[in-house]
DNA sequence: GCATTAATTGGTC
DNA sequence: GACCAATTAATGC
């Protein structure tokens, strides 16, 4: 289960909050109290409903973070890449997750406790101010999301979750490195995989996509985006 | 190779 | 645009 934790002094994860604050006066302490966990694909890490046990920084690999909804519906939050976070809603309020992660593929995560991140947060200002423009971008997505949930289209929001997904872990051989079934897309994008689909198969035939099998290229980035164009957002969600 | 799951297509409300 | 049904492709065992 446990392997070997990972230095934060020296993780190549610059954008992890942790990280960029690793070499700070009085960190140390705190960093040894971390703990890490090796998790295999399909892991439920964070179950929903579950007491809230401090943040989770992802270290190597891919999850994803949903809601349950009615029936079997399920609705993805977002996806999460190395050094992201997961588990920052529950933070500072003592409750239960509302949300659940899953990992994609072999994932390694860190974890701290509530107890030390609020000693943490009390005793690093620079890190406390992290996390405050952290969560300030977090809702700024959100409200982003709000927007687009309502006024996008199907297909614009199944375009939309294609950009999201290359925007976050890229492309390889011109295909796109998460490989997602097209129920994981919909339940990302709020449709159903049928016309999820539907969609994919009519940009395909517009060559705005490509596709190996069941994974999806995007020829020209900058073409597929004009098509949401008209939405103005300049903000990732 | 069989069985289960995922992808696709067509149709209805 | 969601839900349902039927068919086909893919994947696990």
């Amino acid at each position: 289960m446990t392997g070997l934790k990972p230095d934060c002094q020296t993780c190549e994860n610059l954008n992890c909050l942790i990280r960029k604050n690793a070499l700070k006066e009085g960190m140390e302490k705190y960093l040894e109290k971390k703990v890490t966990i090796s998790c295999k694909k399909s892991q439920n890490f964070i179950i929903e409903g579950s007491p809230v046990y401090g943040l989770f920084f992802l270290y190597r690999g891919k999850a994803s973070v949903a809601k349950t909804g009615i029936n079997g519906r399920e609705q993805i939050i977002r996806f999460v890449g190395n050094g992201e976070i997961i588990g920052h809603r529950g933070f500072g309020a003592n409750n239960y997750y509302q949300i659940f992660a899953v990992t994609l593929e072999i994932t390694v995560i860190c974890n701290f406790s509530t107890q030390v991140l609020e000693e943490m947060m009390q005793n690093i200002p620079s890190l406390t101010y992290d996390f405050m423009l952290f969560y300030s971008e977090e809702l700024n997505k959100s409200e982003t999301k709000v927007k687009k949930f309502a006024q996008m289209t199907v297909r614009e929001k199944v375009i939309d979750a294609i950009l999201y997904i290359n925007r976050k872990f890229g492309q390889e051989d011109g295909l796109l490195t998460l490989q997602l079934s097209r129920k994981e897309i919909a339940d990302f994008a709020g449709t159903t995989d049928e016309q999820v689909i539907r969609v994919i198969s009519g940009l395909k035939k517009e060559k705005l996509l490509t596709s190996v099998g069941k994974k999806i290229g995007i020829p020209d980035v900058d073409k597929l985006k004009a098509e949401i164009a008209v939405h103005n957002f300049f903000i990732d969600s």
